[in-house]
DNA sequence: AACACAGCCAACCGCCATGTC
DNA sequence: CGACATGGCGGTTGGCTGTGT
């Protein structure tokens, strides 16, 4: 039985107050952020340690973007999640000012939709051949199951082990060649400083395309025909 | 105006990875 | 080396809001 992450009975659960808020911000602006454990107490909150985290990294940060997701922030959060599967914390690495859960929200909102309208399969970036769409309808199975159905796609159970980041529901996982060599280094939404450029996104292209992760167009082999997969891309 | 439904999003839950003792 | 603590992640839930009837 596992313990949990904090006593539950003395915290407070649901929406934060601006009172919440404050005493957070205050309190990492002088302490820092860490020890998620013990700062709730420090800092005056019936919270979980895990909740204070999720508050700040999802809300409070100084640097979060938020508003609406430009149409290259789509692009990439699409390319992205050819490549890396349901690596959202990936993906919002490479995507300044978002976090993994705005961006999971606004792929399973929005981009999935999208996909499934230009008859792609959300889950593998292939075209999807089988049964025309149905228009819009929402999954008929119960709220907060973005999943489409059966007829529509082929599931790609996620894996667990992310030393192996091809396989985690990739489009790429199938190809005759795999994965090409990949820099993943992608690691992490710091809570650094928001770029100041006007155009932040598109770093993956504009910024810094050789360092790094691989254009995933640009790195077949020539010659290579593009797949269904990548039309994305094109 | 009232109701039902759908969409969005903040927050929670449980699991896994990593660090420390 | 195993146990435990902690942080981090992805999946899921539930409430709020907008829209259609």
């Amino acid at each position: 039985m596992r313990k949990p992450c904090c006593d539950k009975q003395d915290t407070n659960k649901g929406a934060w107050s601006k009172q919440e808020d404050q005493k957070l911000v205050d309190y990492i602006r002088k302490h820092g952020e860490g020890s998620w454990r013990t700062l709730p107490q420090a800092a005056g909150l019936l919270r979980c340690g895990k909740s204070c985290r999720l508050r700040w990294i999802n809300y409070l940060r100084p640097d979060l973007k938020r508003g609406n997701f430009a149409e290259d922030e789509d692009d990439l959060i699409i390319k992205l999640h050819a490549l890396l599967g349901n690596r959202w914390s990936l993906i919002a690495g490479r995507l300044p000012g978002r976090t993994d859960n705005e961006v999971k929200n606004y792929w399973n909102s929005h981009l999935r939709r999208k996909l499934l309208k230009l008859g792609i399969d959300p889950n593998n970036h292939r075209m999807v051949h089988i049964s025309p769409l149905r228009p819009t309808t929402k999954p008929s199975t119960t709220k907060g199951n973005p999943n489409p159905s059966p007829h529509e796609v082929t599931q790609v159970k996620p894996l667990h082990n992310k030393d192996q980041v091809s396989d985690t529901g990739s489009c790429l996982e199938d190809e005759p060649r795999g994965v090409p060599d990949l820099n993943l280094d992608l690691t992490i939404n710091n809570p650094q400083p928001v770029i100041p450029e006007p155009h932040q996104n598109n770093l993956l292209e504009k910024q810094n395309p050789s360092t790094t992760m691989s254009d995933p167009a640009g790195d077949l082999e020539p010659g290579t025909p593009p797949s269904s997969t990548l039309l994305l891309f094109q």
